[in-house]
DNA sequence: ATTCCAGTTACACAC
DNA sequence: GTGTGTCCACTGGAAT
């Protein structure tokens, strides 16, 4: 179908927009003017947006009584007397928790609490409850404590062993694993979010099924496979920012917190024991990436602006560290599995660098390894091994570095022209260096063999009604794959 | 060298 | 099944 040409009326309606952009960032530029430098500025936020809340909101639900799942029919042993003591903390919420047909507004400082940003009719107390218990439950039987005085230090031995309990499972499992046993079943497929999916995360445990996904609306809705009701689907939706919510990082070791990044500056971080979603970082420039290193679940990496890195530590609550590592935006940051002070970044500069952290010199960054392509690289990931990285780029390649220094360079074409309306592919690792997934424009999932330098196969389903865009593997599960599209839907592929 | 603009893409929803 | 609105990405070429 042609394209049509704006009318006269959406011309205007677009200039107005924009004027009233300029007209804002000239506001902001004054009251700003004595802390940031103009250059710094690309693109101010536009207030916020009525947001345009689903108005079905989930007619299924016919009965408004809300049935609720016991602990003990899930076999969770009922040790949530913290939950009662916060419940009671905050009875001023709850009025509000009343009223939930009314949009939630985003406040632009501050906490926001979960029975506020909640969107769907009924209850997520089921949702909070499952996060609490395998929150508590660390992989390894260690209680990991709670939240305070940063006793929860990660023994490393405890990492080690970790570590070396997933690389055996990867290798036992490796072997036998299919690809051609991955599966898509109709019931692994849920609207997860109402709109454009940015950004997918597995709740990293090993005996939970949780996804999460942000949208570009900036809701996030958790998708929990393993909800035993059967009148509920399983999925909760909450509007914790007013833009495209570009990373979620929950870590391994700190399962009780997600952390979400968004294009509107703010980095918030839900605490399932406070119900909160708590604001940790604002700032005036967009945030387009977030990571976390394996090793250190106290400071955040993340891209903000054009092309700076900076580094959040919970311990001061501010960051301590800010490097201009790219020329335009940072679409990706990953650290290596073999060792966490060897990060990656893409850029829209149309590189992909490596970096060594303990060496970054703040005025004139040198990064280990440049990769060049054509185009905006949109991500640089590091195999389960450490020992190849995947770029992905509009420039309609996958590039594969390997050899001791990342010196050897491979790439593999595929169509990265995903257009407007769809997220720019991102080329993810499975569960071991054989394999890379990546979305495709006819619906489908390519794997690609780096050893082969090409695709080798195409997941396809008649469940796929969409273009799956990001992808996240389950950290324990081999063979699950989650992929996300630009209409709010979750694909779960499952295997052996 | 910088800014502007048209054109591109897929999807949900209303009809 | 068709038409319309989306609109925070990017490109290449035209205009400044």
């Amino acid at each position: 179908m042609a394209p049509k040409k704006l009318n006269e009326y959406e011309r205007k309606r677009l200039e107005n927009i924009r004027r009233n952009d300029e007209m804002m960032a000239s506001l902001k530029l004054q009251s700003m003017a004595t802390r940031l430098s103009a250059a710094s500025i690309k693109r101010q936020r536009s207030a916020p947006k009525p947001k345009r809340i689903s108005p079905k909101k989930k007619p299924k639900n016919d009965n408004l009584v809300v049935v609720r799942r016991s602990l003990r029919t899930r076999g969770i042993l009922p040790d949530s007397e913290g939950l009662d003591n916060d419940l009671v903390e905050s009875p001023a919420k709850s009025p509000n928790s009343q009223t939930p047909p009314s949009k939630p507004s985003i406040p632009k400082m501050g906490p926001l609490s979960m029975s506020q940003a909640f969107l769907d009719e009924g209850s997520d107390r089921a949702l909070i409850e499952t996060i609490l218990s395998i929150g508590k439950k660390s992989e390894l039987g260690v209680d990991l404590g709670a939240e305070t005085d940063g006793v929860r230090v990660c023994k490393e031995e405890n990492l080690g062993v970790l570590r070396n309990s997933i690389k055996k499972e990867e290798n036992e499992v490796g072997g036998s694993f299919s690809l051609y046993s991955m599966t898509l079943n109709p019931e692994n497929v849920a609207r997860v979010v109402q709109d454009r999916i940015m950004t997918l995360r597995f709740f990293p445990c090993s005996n939970s099924r949780i996804v999460v996904a942000g949208s570009k609306g900036g809701d996030v809705g958790f998708w929990n496979l393993d909800h035993q009701m059967e009148e509920e689907d399983g999925v909760y939706r909450y509007h914790t920012h007013s833009g495209p919510i570009s990373g979620i990082s929950i870590h391994r070791h700190c399962l009780s917190k997600v952390f979400t990044c968004c294009y509107d500056g703010y980095i918030r971080s839900m605490d399932v024991e406070k119900e909160i979603f708590d604001l940790i970082y604002s700032s005036d420039n967009t945030i387009y990436s977030f990571s976390q290193r394996s090793d250190d679940m106290k400071c955040l990496y993340f891209g903000e602006g054009r092309g700076d890195l900076n580094i959040w530590d919970e311990r001061t609550g501010n960051c301590a560290t800010q490097w201009t590592l790219h020329e335009d935006r940072i679409n990706s940051i990953d650290f290596s599995s073999e060792n966490p002070n060897i990060m990656a970044t893409s850029s829209s500069d149309s590189t992909a660098c490596i970096w060594d952290l303990r060496s970054i010199d703040a005025d004139k960054p040198k990064p280990l390894k440049t990769v060049s392509h054509k185009r905006a690289v949109y991500s640089a990931y590091f195999s389960p091994s450490g020992k190849f990285l995947a770029t992905t780029s509009f420039d309609d390649t996958v590039r594969v570095l390997s050899g001791d220094n990342f010196e050897e360079t491979s790439w593999i074409p595929h169509n990265n022209q995903t257009g407007r309306w769809i997220s720019p592919f991102k080329a993810i690792w499975g569960w071991d260096d054989s394999h890379i997934f990546i979305g495709n424009m006819k619906r489908g999932v390519d794997v690609i063999s780096p050893a082969q330098r090409k695709t080798i196969f195409t997941l396809q389903s008649p469940h796929i009604s969409a273009i799956p865009c990001r992808f996240d593997t389950h950290p324990y599960n081999v063979g699950m794959l989650a992929g996300a599209t630009g209409g709010g839907q979750v694909y779960m592929w499952t295997g052996s």
